[in-house]
DNA sequence: GAGTAGATCCTCT
DNA sequence: GAGGATCTACTCA
């Protein structure tokens, strides 16, 4: 399994790391304990002409400046009180895109992300929604601008490769308030995963 | 399966 | 002081 490099994360396509991102795997080895899972569900950000994007017409702020650095870091934020996000920056500095993982299919460390969610047993929803997934994985906001290339939290690529015919593309998720950007096609999931939230009728 | 309410707190206005 | 890139549990059907 090799770790993605920065040339992945920093070209300009934000829509096309987000489809490449589907099928890679995100290792966290926090506090020595080894957990990981395939991504099976993103959504792209677009920088400052995307009204859902934090980002949007330049906005910078302490909590967002990340998303303003070069690609290969992670942007981590806390969602109504009580979520923490996950998401990876790419292209170059100054061009805020960034891509949001939202959801995983466990691979190592079930038993850890159990421990983590407080759930009794291993099922889909244990990875399923960005909010889920960071906890399962150990992630807070701590680890916001963190490097990629870091050996605690990263992604790899395994050559585990989803046939183009099993992706599909809606809407995002949660961002009425963004207007007509609210239905830009730019959330992309594995068809028929369990593990990919919203409600099924957006992922067919 | 669909719809709704409540939790909860950081960030920006 | 308002609101959010969410989740769960609950209701009703």
């Amino acid at each position: 399994m090799k770790k993605l490099t920065n040339r992945f994360y920093q070209r300009n396509d934000v829509l096309q790391v987000a489809r490449e991102l589907l099928g890679m795997v995100l290792v966290s080895e926090k506090e020595g304990k080894l957990t990981s899972g395939r991504i099976v569900e993103v959504e792209a950000y677009n920088g400052i002409t995307d009204k859902a994007s934090h980002a949007w017409g330049g906005r910078r702020t302490a909590r967002n400046e990340v998303m303003y650095a070069e690609g290969g870091v992670c942007y981590v934020y806390l969602c109504y009180g009580i979520h923490h996000l996950f998401n990876v920056v790419t292209n170059t500095k100054e061009i805020p895109h960034a891509v949001l993982i939202r959801a995983l299919e466990p691979l190592k460390g079930i038993p850890i992300m159990l421990q983590r969610t407080g759930k009794q047993k291993a099922d889909h929803t244990l990875t399923r929604g960005p909010g889920n997934l960071s906890k399962a994985l150990g992630i807070y906001i701590a680890d916001s601008g963190r490097s990629l290339a870091d050996t605690e939290l990263y992604l790899a690529d395994d050559e585990f490769r989803y046939h183009t015919d099993t992706i599909g593309s809606s809407p995002r998720i949660g961002v009425d308030y963004a207007g007509e950007d609210a239905w830009l096609p730019y959330r992309f999931f594995v068809k028929n995963n369990p593990c990919v939230s919203g409600a099924a009728r957006y992922n067919r």
